[in-house]
RNA sequence: GGUCCUGUGGCCGAGUGGCUAGGCAGAGCUCUGCAAAAGCUUCUACAGCGGUUCGAAUCCGCUCGGGACCUCCA
């Protein structure tokens, strides 16, 4: 069965199918680095790192581009007109560069607490001026742009009337309707010298107090929001390539001005299929900065926020956002992320178990009902994920598989019941998906054999005073272990097992 | 106002015409010195009202509720 994804382009789950197999180029909208992320901004990173990893899997060669956008987005509050970078810098007392160097910094920190994968290629906005100018010389020159007192807008009605008639309107990707968005527009600055208010920024020309700059053809200024994405996919990937994603709050405007500004320059849409993540909700409400309601990486990780009532580990908040498929909203409490973490550490520790665990015993199968189940159980990963990504049943499979091993484990059900290649295809499979494909890592911590020998020992002097049946002093070593945190098991087979 | 999505049991979430989703929480049992963990069993569903159909949580209509985008936003 081949691999399906929804194709916000077309509106339906099509056959994936890329340019030059087994090559695939991906383009994901990366970070604006003005401030400290939060758990909105997880999960497009999650999302498309595990898209990431199963094309891989699936034996695809895939270039990954993921931009840092780092030059300042302009934003309009009030009547100022003012670059987002600039103003913090400004407030903070940095150099726009430091800031950006901060944040990009404890991004790249967050990406690696969640076990992202690095993306091939993490072009940023600054290093490309050069090649935005030279997009934008372009588009002018075809006569979809025009230069207002040092700042260069795109046509959208005039690209609309051109492109419409082969199909690809402005508004292809969101079905947006032009017409119906002309009197929605709010007040926005300078907004006189755009021929049409749908009309968009290329190039601004920046006010005096503006730090960063750069010379251009127009005078000194910097690149519109949407012109760096077009520019560093098109170097990078070439004038059409795969997949492009982000999130779904991106789809208009910001790919379909991408849309449009790549049509212009490259006669083709630059990408065939459009992946979009949908938010994540608190209290029903999307966590964005404008509402007020993020939770930052930092806060979640330590459990410093009002909100919660403990830390999170990174591996629980990848769980948990993969524990719904990356279409749908998901709804963040702190009762949700209570109840992924204890069934990530449940599904773990079975896991843990079992790959570590030999079975030479394991020849016979001697319940074929069983490895009938688990088979099937196991060939459904694939299935599921062909089936736009559905990583919610993919987990819900492995759940089914968890009670079993847990039997196994306490002799409930005997090794011998599976065959050799049931035992093999789990393995296999099982660290594909969790490991490979999912990314998730055990949540034990200690690697410290100074840790590990005092327990022992503790461990040890715990079961001589069982043995002489001093209860007393077993129920304080343990109670007092799991004050601090370190929790014993008292095992069917006698031996004693801890988490921390 | 325009475009679109959505409403599943205490909570989070799959599913989308007939077949148990799954997790967490709750209850009971087994195991255990006691715990914990684990296993087994189990309770609580498809917003409401109509319609289509042999059959709907799933399709259609209406009503009510929630949300996203149209402005920086993952």
């Amino acid at each position: 069965m081949a691999l399906k994804v929804y194709n916000s382009l077309t509106r339906k789950k099509e056959v994936f199918e890329p340019i030059n197999t087994p090559y695939v180029g991906m383009y994901v909208c990366g970070p604006t680095v003005s401030g400290e992320s939060h758990l909105g901004h997880a999960r497009p990173f999650i999302t498309f790192d595990v898209v990431y990893r199963y094309l891989m899997h699936l034996g695809y060669k895939v270039r990954y581009v993921r931009n840092i956008t780092d030059a300042g987005h302009f934003e309009e509050e009030g009547r100022e007109a003012e670059d987002k970078i600039t103003k913090k810098a400004i407030l903070e007392k940095l150099e726009p560069m430091e800031l950006v160097q901060k944040y990009t910094n404890l991004f790249h920190w967050g990406m690696t607490q969640f076990n992202n994968l690095p993306p091939s290629i993490e072009p940023t906005a600054t290093g490309h001026i050069v090649e935005q100018i030279e997009m934008i010389k372009n588009i002018i020159k075809d006569g979809y742009a025009y230069e207002a007192n040092g700042s260069v807008y795109f046509d959208v009605e005039k690209y609309n009337t051109d492109f419409s008639v082969k199909g690809q309107p402005y508004g292809i990707l969101s079905g947006r309707i032009l017409d119906d968005q002309l009197d929605t527009t709010r007040e926005l600055d300078n907004q006189d010298e755009k021929r049409n208010k749908s009309d968009f920024a290329l190039w601004k020309k920046a006010p005096p107090e503006h730090i960063m700059r750069w010379q251009s053809p127009w005078g000194e200024g910097f690149p519109g929001w949407h012109i760096e994405c077009s520019a560093m996919a098109t170097k990078y990937l070439g004038e059409e390539f795969d997949i492009h994603g982000g999130g779904m709050d991106l789809q208009f405007p910001h790919h379909e001005c991408e849309i449009a500004q790549s049509t212009v320059c490259n006669h083709k849409l630059p990408a065939r299929y459009w992946l979009h993540n949908n938010m994540i909700t608190i209290n029903g409400k999307k966590m964005g900065k404008s509402y007020g309601n993020v939770i930052k990486l930092s806060e979640l990780f330590s459990g410093n926020h009002p909100m919660l009532t403990q830390a999170y580990a990174p591996s629980t908040i990848r769980f948990f956002i993969l524990q719904s498929q990356y279409r749908s909203t998901l709804d963040f409490s702190n009762d949700a992320l209570q109840g992924s973490e204890k069934a990530l550490r449940r599904l773990m520790e079975a896991y843990d178990w079992f790959m570590q665990e030999d079975f030479v015993e394991a020849i016979v199968g001697t319940d074929t009902t069983l490895n009938e189940k688990l088979t099937k159980l196991v060939n459904e990963f694939t299935e599921f994920m062909n089936d736009d990504l559905n990583t919610a049943k993919v987990i819900a499979n492995i759940f089914e598989i968890v009670p079993i091993i847990n039997a196994i484990k306490d002799k409930h059900i005997a090794k011998h019941a599976l065959s050799a290649a049931t035992v093999s295809l789990l393995k296999e499979q099982l660290k594909a998906f969790i490991t490979d494909i999912f990314g998730l890592v055990t949540t034990k911590t200690a690697d410290n054999n100074k840790l590990e020998g005092v327990l022992q020992l503790l461990i040890n002097i715990r079961k001589e005073a069982k043995q002489r049946k001093d209860f007393v002093t077993s129920d304080k070593i343990r109670n007092e272990l799991a004050a601090l945190g370190v929790q014993l098991k008292d095992e069917k087979d006698g031996g004693v097992s801890y988490t921390i």
